[in-house]
DNA sequence: TGATAAAAAGGTAATTCTACCTTTTTCATT
DNA sequence: AATGAAAAAGGTAGAATTACCTTTTTATCA
């Protein structure tokens, strides 16, 4: 190989971070160009240094998050190759993150050498999967044509993120609504659109799907 | 100094407990008597290992979490040292942990340097705080009668804690009465109980407890 | 301007959850 | 066998949630 494969990791636990530069570093095929803290400090740093061929990316993340990284990057750089780092395996999240143009994952509990081989499968083939979600995505593509309209509507808006904040900070709907300047019929009415879209039977597993996503400020 | 420190790292999540024995291994200081995925592991190897000065521990395992791993720990090799590493900074397990037999506390999002300082300070004056802890520690000690019954009250049983399971798998007290062969009025005192020692309001506050608290299998 | 879709709000009802009680049962210990 | 504590269960009631509707308002675009 002739040239090493440039990377970037962007991840707001200094610790996780360091951690796995530290291993990174050890792999002479790999050169770390540079660490960011989160989406933003990673566009800053982006415009100084080299631009990496492979960047791994915290999913759950403050001022800028991977989601929105993923994007943005997707956009102005879409040769990149992005490896995203999930924490609990989280099926529907990665499906919607390939079509956002993520190019693998890596749950953070994985094994030393998968992280390895990941990054030169990224960078050699364009793409890493794991078993797990290689499953998640031939459940997807079984039916290929309800993969867009699926993630129209598991996807919540503003509006619904924001109630579903609320309620995870223990507010029931009429103070939702005196919070949010809106009637208590339309926050019930909303709580029903969300647990239909995030296929929860009640306020638990709405929490729960809330805490998954990282929705939680 | 004469000796190293030896140093034991206890985490489940590889990524994590690899980054940072690659890091520590640098500090000359330090020696790294072995790793172990959680508590029922570490106290296997350490049958065979070198007794380590200082342990780090994760809180949040399978198998045998932070807290049992902590209370074992004390009574078989009490000149051990223990530093908790943390997730989301949680007061009162601060407070828990201390009386349990912690003797520091490091947040995984935590500097490099700190992690480094923490061991030393840890291995030399038998604690490490830092500012939050202390912060905390000062509140919990205002009123130091409180602490034990405090911890009393906040801590959920075995059966608390299934029934927070089965709420967090969206079972309403009816669905959970029949799964546990008892009355859905049992239920709903147990999840009445199970509020007022969380300190919850409703369910999203206890699933966002469960959750952070790591009580989802 | 008129059409149309989305957001907001209302109607109604069953179920569930929260709250504060009391009573019964079970179990361990003296 | 008696006691006391904890677990289980019942009573009652009000508030909140879930469910499935319809109607009104708002915004947008042709």
């Amino acid at each position: 190989m002739a040239n090493k494969i440039n990377i970037a990791v962007v991840d707001d636990q200094q610790l996780f971070r360091k951690g796995i530069v530290a291993l990174l570093r050890q792999i002479k095929d790999f050169n770390i160009c540079f660490e960011a803290e989160n989406g933003e400090d990673f566009f800053e740093k982006l415009e100084d240094e080299i631009t990496p061929d492979v960047i791994l990316l915290d999913l759950q993340m403050p001022v800028m998050d991977g989601i929105a990284t993923t994007v943005k990057l997707k956009k102005r750089f879409p040769e990149v190759k992005i490896i995203i780092l999930t924490m609990h395996d989280e099926e529907e999240m990665i499906v919607h993150l390939i079509e956002k143009g993520a190019h693998g994952f890596l749950p953070k509990n994985e094994e030393i050498k998968n992280v390895i081989d990941s990054i030169y499968s990224v960078h050699q083939t364009g793409h890493f999967f794991n078993e797990k979600v290689s499953q998640a995505l031939v459940r997807g593509l079984m039916s290929s044509k309800k993969i867009t309209p699926i993630f129209e509507n598991t996807e919540l808006n503003e509006r619904e993120i924001k109630i579903v904040q609320l309620i995870c900070k223990e507010l029931t709907s009429p103070e939702i609504g005196k919070e949010l300047l809106l009637s208590t019929k339309t926050i019930d009415n909303h709580r029903m659109e969300i647990l239909k879209k995030v296929g929860a039977r009640n306020t638990a597993g709405l929490v729960m799907y809330a805490m998954k996503k990282g929705l939680i400020s």
